[in-house]
DNA sequence: GTAAAGTAGTTTATAAAATAAACCAAAATT
DNA sequence: AATTTTGGTTTATTTTATAAACTACTTTAC
């Protein structure tokens, strides 16, 4: 009847993270919280889960010399976001 | 460039409960218990939560001598969810 | 007829999650 | 050189979800 929902990404701040990495490949802390209009301190937590999971890759490095911490989407993620989607149906089918 | 995702709903219990209830515009208890796959417990919770948020309206009667807990959506709830749909949307959009 | 098991739930307690607040180090600004 | 800003992390608090325990019957089996 109802496909279970990943509670990874069955979470409104981790579902937008992970909808911005799809389209867009590769993103820093501050574009991701400005996007998501999220505190520092959530996205960061955020981004340690799905990244504990495999669902993204966080690097630090620095930009200048300011800290950079940027986040790419992985397979697996892109594979998770792509079955909460097909589940979502399952509940908002018409 | 992301809409706000009523929290209410954001819930895999309620959204599969309002999902049922949308297309049945009726159900009771047990039927939801078993639709759902969920406790009694958890079920009611949810339930009185939906309830207070004027989502569904909840009667209880009896059916012979045993304890009848019938749901019904609102058109509040049917908004809600139709809502949620829509701001759900830009979060999975390809 | 009464003990045990089942039905239809509710209430309370616990675990997990989300969010907010506080903090830190370095850099830039005044 | 003191203050503010940037780019975060850590810890604490609040909120949720879930599980466990309980209630009030009813039905079934002895």
């Amino acid at each position: 009847m109802f496909k279970e929902l990943d509670p990874l990404l069955h979470s409104q701040l981790r579902l937008a993270i992970m909808s911005l990495l799809l389209s867009l490949d590769s993103a820093d802390f501050t574009f991701l919280k400005e996007k998501t209009d999220s505190t520092a301190g959530n996205l960061s937590v955020q981004l340690d889960k799905l990244s504990e999971a495999g669902y993204i890759n966080v690097e630090k490095s620095f930009k200048g010399k300011k800290p950079l911490t940027t986040c790419k989407i992985t397979k697996k993620g892109i594979k998770a976001f792509e079955d909460y989607v097909h589940s979502l149906k399952s509940y908002i089918k018409p």
